[in-house]
RNA sequence: GGGCGCAUAGCUCAGUGGGAGAGCACCUGCCUUACAAGCAGGGGGUCGCAGGUUCAAAUCCUGCUGCGCCCA
């Protein structure tokens, strides 16, 4: 074994074995409890970012350590066909030919996407497998697989013929970069610096104008009426009047409606219907006309009259200086306002009209909802659930075609002759009306669609297969925040609806990783970090342990130095490791002989330690986790376990060797189980490299060990106290040595009072080890506290005074540095105890237990006190300087 | 406009009613036979501000300030 851990030597190779002998897939036979994680399905066209390594490594812990529990996990791989994102990638390579899909055709565009998944498609699949997750690769699933695409069918035809599904024309988010509608969802906002335009409306047969403001006076043009707010008495008398729509001359009504903002503007609002969602709502309420101005393409129609072909920067120029000509512009403020944009392309949203195919979320909805406030699915933390349930009470029709030539295509079918309109499964022949030819709809179902079913396509369904059975509904689901509407909730209703139950029990909402400026990583701003460099640099184990430790229920700030805490704690295994199994001896057996205080100590926290940490794992906080086994290992096992073992270890007496590498064995088995959720790798190596696992002939390693049960038996408070004082003496001889500035070659001499029964037996029994770690030797334990004739610096623990034989070591100077350092420590205690008990309220309302530990702490201050001035007196003359502080 | 969250050491973060913790950074000393990605010792915080509840507040409540996110 190296002296460093280096992660890159070992990884690909554990990997390939556990593919090699399958050891991650399930089978649906197997009589162990079921535990599956679908995971989110990336984006076919995406490669691994931060948010997925941390999911992923999320549902890997889960995964790895319910197999140890004797789960029978099944982890569902694959990706999602995303629709848009896929098909831009396919209209680049064909730019760079000089071409557009359009050139090629339909049939030879969806063949080349095909061609780039097959070329493309499995990156992140491969990316996934360097961070050692545990997915079923043998049944990776693709939502545009051919069973998959029967699914969608199946769910599209069944929601139409219940008439959750229907076809209308709608004002839709339009995008004119991709040429497609996209959901509510699929739109974002950002807040821009505009312009406020003031515009006047004259009032037919009145010699009077209403001036309105507007954010985009190119769609005046579609105006059909002007709105002022009924309770606005500014404009009572305008409301019935007929206005005059500058440039095209429409005659349109002046309306009341509630929803009009009397502080924006003037309060007087043209209303668009055709271009703006508010004015649609408000044209539906009115019945009002729309007109379209601005088409599908970004340009002004023909309705804009003069200005058609014109796109909307160029048309807005243009009305504004003809509406100057006209005088009928007043005036423009600075303004901001929030700018719809496409989510995948940054693209302005235009709102359009347009024939599009919706679902409705009346049916579906409230059963969603219901389970949710029932508790059948539960949000972690909890405080999610009231995001999605406000989102799903005011949910809204879905419109779910997109105007794209990759994705499902949606199985509707027009008569060529009559129109009429059929859906179907399967193409139906001919037009079940008029006999005459069918045309197949063009348009395909929003990505999101599919993907609501993967809980369920994955596995199987609409077959009702045996992992089917086995495996649905699915455990968890771990996913980031902004995808609680675009997948949780549709996949809930979707389970219910088609599976009768609720997709997964648990959703787990992790935190984002931001980047160093506290914003979310942003590739164009450079302030993304690459997982896959980081594996590369620290190996997976450490990026794991880091992202695992970093993230508990916020947000958090990438630092690498978590990272580089994981790398270095893995070279900390790695050689607590090699200080095991190189100094075990070789006829040991894995068997624990609690000889001293220390071995039955270890073995008390190790059970501690694995319920603990179980518990914690099973609460999903993982960071816990991570801080707990890190402390564990290095602060106990390896700062004071191993250093104790080694006198054993290397000592002569065979029994003993025996003894202590037969703990050490069984220690570090258990510690490599408690690991080996957060950290596979390493800890997958080191087990393999165990004597007991070796001669065993246990082949399948630790992927498939048994989370240990900790005997109750190990549970040892005696020996955990005694341990404490071993602890405590040796790391006071230790500074007090600092502030002596005694030579490291000085041999000091100690005594130790044993004032509570038992509490020096660590000392006792393990002088071997308490000289080399204090550099003291232990002349003699004496029962009670009477302190001996001689000049000493004490040092205490629970239960204990050890006393450091100064004779003629001591350098007046130090010592009366060391002493006053002292005193003021213990006169800083006293005060702060003595205000307290001096508070009647304490002593008669805190409980008695409170109250008694005060005492105490007084008590000893005191007794330090003492003990300080005493020897100040004997050693350095005279009384101890003032120490600060009030006394009361 | 509505909602959620955050503010603790120089930095990144734990702690959520009874004497403030970690990692990194910093200071001192060590290449001690598992580990310099390490070992030993040490310094550093009126827990954003102001009120309130309580015997006791970083922790609970209210308000304020600043920052982040979501929805409309």
């Amino acid at each position: 074994m190296a002296a460093r851990y280096a992660s890159r030597d070992i990884e690909a190779r554990l990997m390939k074995s556990w593919l090699d002998r399958s050891a991650f897939s399930a089978s649906p036979d197997d009589p162990r409890p079921a535990y599956t994680i679908a995971i989110p399905p990336p984006n076919v066209t995406g490669s691994l970012h931060m948010g997925h390594a941390l999911n992923d490594t999320i549902q890997d812990i889960l995964i790895r350590y319910h197999h140890l529990k004797g789960f029978n996990t099944l982890w569902i791989l694959g990706t999602d066909h995303a629709g848009i994102a896929t098909q831009n990638k396919v209209e680049g390579r064909l730019a760079a030919e000089g071409l557009r899909k359009e050139d090629i055709g339909r049939e030879a565009f969806e063949e080349r996407v095909w061609a780039w998944r097959r070329e493309y498609g499995s990156t992140i699949i491969h990316q996934l497998k360097s961070l050692g997750a545990a997915c079923d690769y043998e049944a990776e699933r693709f939502t545009m697989d051919e069973a998959y695409q029967q699914a969608v069918t199946k769910v599209f035809v069944s929601l139409y013929e219940k008439g959750d599904i229907y076809r209308d024309v709608y004002l839709v988010n339009w995008c004119t970069r991709c040429g497609s509608a996209i959901s509510d969802l699929e739109v974002e906002h950002e807040d821009r610096a505009s312009k406020l335009y003031y515009v006047r409306y004259p009032i037919l047969g009145s010699g009077e104008t209403l001036t309105v403001a507007t954010t985009r006076p190119e769609t005046i043009l579609g105006d059909t009426a002007v709105a002022v707010n009924p309770k606005d008495p500014r404009y009572g008398r305008f409301v019935g009047a007929v206005a005059v729509v500058p440039l095209v001359g429409r005659e349109v009504p002046v309306i009341a409606d509630e929803h009009v903002d009397i502080g924006f503007g003037t309060g007087a609002l043209k209303i668009t219907p055709g271009h703006d969602p508010d004015d649609w709502e408000i044209g539906l309420r009115h019945d009002l006309p729309s007109v379209t101005v601005i088409g599908l393409d970004g340009l002004m129609t023909e309705e804009a009259g003069e200005f058609a072909g014109l796109n909307t920067t160029k048309a807005r120029a243009a009305v504004l200086e003809r509406l100057e000509q006209e005088g009928l512009f007043v005036k423009l403020e600075d303004h901001n306002h929030a700018v719809s944009i496409c989510y995948r392309c940054g693209t302005t949203i235009e709102p359009l009209l347009s024939l599009q195919w919706f679902m409705s979320m009346e049916r579906l909805a409230p059963p969603a909802i219901a389970a949710v406030e029932d508790g059948r699915v539960r949000f972690v933390p909890d405080r999610w659930s009231n995001v999605y349930l406000d989102w799903m009470r005011g949910i809204r029709p879905w419109c779910i075609s997109r105007q794209l030539w990759w994705g499902h295509r949606i199985p509707a079918y027009f008569c060529e002759q009559c129109d009429h309109l059929m859906v179907a499964a399967s193409p139906p022949a001919a037009c079940e009306k008029c006999e005459g030819p069918l045309r197949q709809e063009d348009d395909v179902l929003d990505t999101w669609f599919s993907s609501a079913l993967w809980p369920f396509a994955t596995l199987g369904w609409p077959e009702q297969t045996p992992r089917l059975a086995a495996f649905y509904p699915t455990t968890v689901l771990s996913t980031a925040r902004d995808i609680i509407f675009l997948w949780v909730a549709r996949m809930i209703m979707m389970g219910l609806e088609f599976m009768g139950d609720v997709p997964f029990r648990d959703v787990i909402i992790h935190p984002t990783v931001l980047a160093a400026d506290g914003r979310r990583m942003s590739k164009s701003l450079g302030t993304g970090v690459d997982p896959l460099d980081l594996i590369a640099d620290y190996g997976a184990d450490a990026t794991r342990f880091g992202l695992a430790y970093m993230s508990s229920v916020q947000d958090v700030r990438f630092s690498a130095e978590r990272i580089e805490m994981g790398r270095n704690f893995a070279n900390k295994l790695w050689n607590a490791s090699r200080l095991v199994l190189q100094g075990a001896h070789p006829q040991a057996e894995p068997r624990v002989t609690p000889a001293t205080a220390a071995d039955r100590w270890i073995f008390s926290r190790l059970a501690d330690v694995c319920r603990e940490v179980a518990r914690l794992y099973e609460s999903y906080e993982f960071d816990d986790v991570a801080r707990l086994l890190y402390r564990f290992v290095w602060n106990e096992v390896c700062d004071w376990y191993l250093e104790v073992a080694k006198s054993r270890l290397y000592g002569q007496d065979e029994v003993e060797r025996l003894q202590i590498s037969g703990n050490l064995l069984v220690l570090l088995e258990h510690v490599m189980i408690l690991l080996h959720p957060l950290m596979p790798f390493i800890t997958e190596e080191v087990h393999s490299f165990l004597p007991q696992v070796k001669s065993e002939g246990r082949p399948s390693g630790v992927f498939d060990a048994r989370y240990p049960d900790a005997p109750a038996a190990w549970g040892d408070p005696d020996a955990e106290l005694a341990m404490d004082a071993f602890v405590a003496v040796v790391g006071g001889l230790r500074s007090t040595r600092e502030e002596l500035g005694l030579a490291r070659e000085v041999v000091g001499s100690v005594r130790v009072l044993e004032l509570s029964s038992g509490a020096a037996s660590g000392l006792a029994d393990q002088r071997q080890a308490f000289r080399q770690l204090s550099g003291c030797d232990l002349v003699e334990v004496i029962a009670g506290g009477t302190i001996p004739e001689g000049r000493f610096a004490s040092v205490d623990g629970p239960g204990v005074k050890a006393l450091l034989d100064l004779q003629d070591l001591v350098d007046v100077e130090k010592e009366r540095d060391r002493l006053v350092n002292k005193a003021k420590k213990a006169h800083a205690d006293a005060v702060k105890a003595r205000v307290k008990l001096a508070n009647q309220g304490f002593v008669a309302k805190a409980p008695e237990a409170v109250v008694v530990e005060e005492r105490s702490r007084l008590a000893a201050a005191e007794a330090v006190l003492e003990e300080v001035g005493r020897q100040y007196r004997e050693r350095v003359g005279g009384e101890l300087p003032e120490l600060g502080g009030k006394e009361c």
